[in-house]
RNA sequence: UCCGGGUUGGGGUAGUGGUCAUCCUUCAGCCUUGUGGAGGCUGAGACGCGGGUUCGAUUCUCGCACCCGGACCCA
């Protein structure tokens, strides 16, 4: 016996048709948006991931030397791929650049739940816009997915928070104050004690009575507030900007789902405007489902013209949980059209049935085992079968077939010649006088 | 990497320092090559791994692995 590898998960069918269901219901809005499929390597340089993120990172990969002795490391998020492919074709692509793609990723370390080793996720970018428009549209695909899903807005919200109004005011407060630290903080003020809050801002350089004036004006929710507060041009141009997404997201049919909420941080090594994050409203702890936000300094960064970027990636085992505590997660009940079944020697006939069914596009099965009569009955019975057609030497004589609609028991006789003839899909129903 | 709780057939379980480890379910075959869901018969399938204590360990003990949850991290 093999085990499995921690952190890695198998899908059986059951399973893996809910989750089919969910990537076709999301791959579904967002190319509507027009948004295009990319395909991506599974496995790109370490050194990628290290100069955007920092030696630590390697520790969080699978990484090793592949046999032409380059550094390579299991991709461990898209963006940096998908900014590698701007680049690379910076002058051919027509702007704005919409792309998705839905694919595994992989990173060392310890799972939890919703988190895992190799874990799925939608990427959904806009790259070259700087347009508010650009911002809400990935709010609204995010929001028209979790809708398509069965979610309403009881369930989740998107809190929007604006990094450069985090960044700005913490400037007007310390010139010199260690943003990326007090970031840091801003995005676990909500899981620690106050008091531990504060000290991790007064690390990051403010005193303490900044801190907490800080905290107070993330808490108050007033713009307006904010931009008299700070009196500078980056303040008032970010709270514009963020106004403007959400002006735009509601002419896109996504502003009953935003809540502002400027306590809301990410991650945020490389986001530059809008970031927002997906909630869990009806769940005890709410954590994050997924997250998203702008990224104007990326492309740049990775020798590009410089491009603006704005994109969201909902992680598809968060998304499972709170589909399935919404009650919404797909059926993982297996299901088939029709069970062709085989009494003696009728082969032939019983193959020429399920080949005319299939090229209707149905779900058929037929026996491949050698089975009895009745085997094959609770075979179909296990697999769900809509309707069996029974092919036995008896009818056959007769010319006929029998049709049996599993959820009554009723069955009926059809003409062997006559089935299933010109219909797509025929059921007990069509012969039954 | 750290903390807490777990681990007995595929799933769910009972139990014990000593005969063939319990029961339910599942799966396969048969009763049943003309009728599935019921029933019967037969079969398959487990003490996570390693060390220690012991005449003997699934049971006691230590370590590890894995699972669940949490911390850190979340690019």
């Amino acid at each position: 016996m093999y085990e499995r590898l921690k952190g890695f998960r198998d899908f059986y069918p059951g399973e893996m048709q809910a989750r089919r269901t969910v990537i076709d219901a999301m791959e579904s809005v967002a190319k509507r948006y027009g948004f295009r499929e990319v395909g991506t390597p599974a496995l790109e340089r370490t050194r990628m991931y290290v100069d955007k993120s920092g030696e630590e990172i390697v520790d969080e990969l699978y990484s090793f030397t592949d046999q032409g002795g380059r550094d390579v490391a299991l991709t461990p998020e898209l963006t940096p791929t998908v900014a590698r492919m701007v680049v690379a074709k910076q002058q051919e692509l027509s702007k704005p650049i919409k792309w998705y793609s839905t694919r595994p990723f992989w990173r060392y370390e310890e799972p939890q739940q919703g988190r895992f080793r190799e874990f799925y996720q939608t990427n959904v970018d806009v790259f070259g816009s700087s347009d508010p428009a650009a911002d809400a549209e990935i709010l609204a695909f995010a929001a028209d997915s979790m809708t398509d899903l069965g979610l309403t807005g009881e369930e989740f919200e998107f809190r929007v928070s604006h990094r450069d109004i985090l960044g700005g005011l913490l400037s007007a407060f310390e010139a010199d104050v260690d943003v990326r630290a007090a970031v840091r903080a801003v995005d676990k003020s909500a899981k620690i004690a106050d008091e531990e809050y504060y000290d991790l801002l007064v690390d990051a350089g403010l005193d303490y009575d900044e801190a907490r004036q800080f905290d107070s004006l993330l808490g108050s929710e007033d713009l307006d507030e904010l931009v008299d507060f700070a009196g500078t041009e980056r303040v008032d141009e970010a709270v514009g900007n963020l106004r403007a997404v959400l002006d735009a997201a509601e002419d896109f049919g996504a502003r009953e789902y935003c809540s502002l909420s400027l306590e809301t941080a990410r991650g945020l090594d490389y986001y530059t405007g809008v970031v927002f994050e997906c909630f869990d409203s009806t769940g005890e702890v709410s954590r994050s489902v997924f997250g998203g936000g702008r990224y104007d300094d990326l492309i740049e960064s990775f020798g590009g013209q410089p491009t603006p970027a704005v994109g969201v990636a909902p992680g598809h085992a968060p998304l499972q949980l709170l589909l399935q505590r919404a009650g919404v997660w797909p059926d993982e009940a297996l299901s088939t059209d029709y069970y062709v079944l085989q009494v003696g020697d009728t082969r032939p006939t019983a193959a020429r049935i399920a080949r005319d069914l299939r090229e209707r596009g149905n779900v058929v099965e037929t026996d491949v085992s050698g089975r009895s009569f009745g085997a094959q009955m609770g075979y179909a019975d296990s697999v769900n079968a809509r309707t069996v057609v029974i092919v036995g030497e008896r009818d056959l004589e007769n010319g006929e077939v029998t049709v049996k609609d599993m959820a009554s028991g009723e069955q009926t006789t059809a003409p062997v010649d006559d089935f299933p003839g010109e219909r797509d899909a025929p059921t007990y129903d069509d012969f039954a006088v």
